[in-house]
DNA sequence: AGGCGTACATCAGGGCTTTGATAGTTCGGG
DNA sequence: CCCGAACTATCAAAGCCCTGATGTACGCCT
């Protein structure tokens, strides 16, 4: 019984953040469960899935979609690539752009983990009512643009 | 304009795990912005809170605490402890476990290092009611329920 | 006392992520 | 026509995080 432990986890658990982010790590370890058989991590199955959706992207874009950083995603890029499930050519009109797309083994492969993790979201959405769902989003929404709209006042004046 | 960017943006949005990590992600970049100068990351400032309510706690009690892997809270405690902020020495009824605890150092850049990250926080909670909040975190902590609880039913017979 | 299960620390290896800096490409306005 | 702004890709360095595997110390139970 060193040093009270459970009431300084709750000390710790209280403020708001503490629940945003345990729900964001029960996901992530959900996710990454259902993904392991496939040999994939949550970062490589969403650029896949993105990749699905656009295909050709540029790396840039999709680390936009995939709200990364160019770095990172071309780190993910890198070991898709070497697997052979994402094919990467010089695009033909922009000579700076790496055209990116999925290899026929990479679709193949997809479809397998997308039904995988797109069950995981389901059970997820299941356990709530619709009007939850949406009351969650919204004030999730609503956190977001707090944390990013509001605080930093260095000079927005222009 | 390739590839219809707006459309794709939404199909990767709607799913309710991407609101989850998307505030999860403005919350770590903001508490990463105010901790920047102190030369604090966030886990890093995690370390330190946690350690200050459970002084001389040993590593991987403070891994559970954080909520992150032993291996995870080792490498955090490492840099502080190159940096002077934190001090281990082994235990004395305990050779085996290593006492941590802040240094006077560590306990000086904490309190203005909180002040910081606690301002975060209260601002997320002042854009919301208190009923607000309590909702938010009720639907939160009820989705890892499901999340964890939930789906490996690899034999739990017995 | 000896053995087993639990807990702690740590090494090794693979990935992700961020900031900062470098460099080539494209396009539009001066 | 040339230059600068915007975009793209990439290198480098620092951290964080996880899985898996050791080795050791403790404590209880037989």
């Amino acid at each position: 019984m060193g040093t009270d432990e459970k009431k300084v986890a709750e000390s710790v658990a209280w403020r708001p953040g503490g629940a945003v982010k345990h729900a964001e790590q029960a996901l992530m370890a959900e996710k990454s469960r259902v993904l392991r058989p496939f040999g994939l991590t949550v970062p490589q199955y969403a650029a896949m899935y993105a990749l699905s959706l656009a295909p050709g992207i540029s790396g840039a874009k999709l680390a936009r979609l995939c709200s990364v950083t160019p770095q990172s995603m071309a780190t993910v890029i890198k070991t898709l690539e070497s697997r052979g499930l994402v094919e990467r050519r010089p695009s033909s009109d922009h000579a700076q752009v790496l055209v990116t797309r999925l290899s026929r083994a990479g679709q193949a492969l997809l479809r397998k983990a997308d039904a995988e993790a797109v069950a995981v979201e389901r059970r997820l959405v299941d356990a709530f009512t619709p009007d939850e769902i949406a009351l969650l989003r919204e004030l999730l929404e609503r956190a977001v643009v707090v944390l990013t709209d509001g605080g930093h006042d260095d000079d927005a004046s222009f």
